[in-house]
DNA sequence: GTCTATACCTAGATAGAC
DNA sequence: GTCTATCTAGGTATAGAC
């Protein structure tokens, strides 16, 4: 595997333990085993790093949305494998998606990066919007009045329920945050 | 006003809106006009500093729950007066419940605030449980099932309504996250 | 209680050799 | 592409005078 990606592969898990401004290029020279000059020289500043990182990641989620399209027919089944992605990026609470991770930063990440996760935000509802229009259709999910208020609320709870977990170190707060929408999955 | 008082207000500030990393004695000795080390003499290490933060923002905070409760007899005008904290909280973007804003951070707190801050998520839900139990009796509130995966789930949806509308700094952002709650109230 | 001054450390970033 | 060495800025914290 080239430099490049495992520098990002490593950037993201401590972007995502412990937040963007909570490691360094010497935390990251040290888990890739590289110098820290090293490090600058992929990514000069940590502003290009935040920008690859975002992006990559966004590419990559969009494929796992797709996938869940292609392999789920009802919405459902989408929702529950949706909650299965943030399950599995809380980690029992001790991760966070790097969304997440990265529009929970103080420090001004630059605007392409925060373009790229206000395009993270707007793929994703955009991808939960026709899963609840669907669900109207085919019944599996109880209770849909308004695809996108669902859309924007479920993405708002998958968020939270992160938080909640990080913040309690707890798998089960993630579990119980959610368990409203899952419940009502026919 | 005392000057722990006028600290505690500024930090409060401070950590709201820029994260609780996201700002320094410097800073928190500019806002309030006096010199760094007279805030060191008030709270000698940051720790102890967001330990009293977040344990005077959970009394304020469980004393405006309590006055929702007395002032509102439905259930659903008490979920809308709580959808009202946050709101304010949010502050169009600008701000973060301190709860949250703490819950994101990265480096350890300590023991204590660590402590306070699950308090905190453990007294919120305690207040929003029976709200929804009442919802089943007074029926001001639709489709409620589980009172207690309701409880759980509308403090996840608030939370990431704020990191969302902070994200994107755009307080509509917090409106369409927590509108699928406001739409089932009668 | 508040101040000036300072010590210590870490993070981000660059220069220049190899 | 990777290294050693170094610079600078800023953050946390303390000493000691007033």
């Amino acid at each position: 595997m080239d430099t490049q990606t495992r520098l990002l592969d490593h950037a993201e898990t401590l972007a995502r333990t412990r937040g963007f401004d909570g490691f360094s290029f010497a935390d990251l020279a040290l888990s890739t085993e590289i110098r820290k000059a090293s490090v600058h020289y992929h990514f000069p500043a940590k502003a290009d790093l935040s920008l690859a990182l975002i992006a990559r990641y966004r590419g990559v989620f969009l494929e796992k949305l797709h996938g869940i399209s292609q392999a789920e027919p009802t919405a459902g089944a989408r929702v529950l494998a949706f909650l299965d992605l943030y399950r599995a990026a809380s980690d029992g609470g001790r991760s966070l998606c790097l969304c997440v991770a990265l529009s929970v930063t103080q420090r001004a990440l630059p605007d392409a990066a925060r373009a790229e996760l206000a395009a993270f935000h707007r793929d994703v509802t955009a991808w939960l919007e026709p899963v609840f229009r669907l669900a109207q259709a085919d019944g599996s999910l109880r209770h849909v009045t308004d695809p996108r208020a669902e859309a924007s609320a479920a993405m708002a709870q998958v968020e939270g329920a992160q938080i909640m977990a990080r913040a309690a170190r707890d798998a089960t707060r993630f579990e119980a945050a959610i368990q409203s929408l899952v419940a009502r999955v026919i």
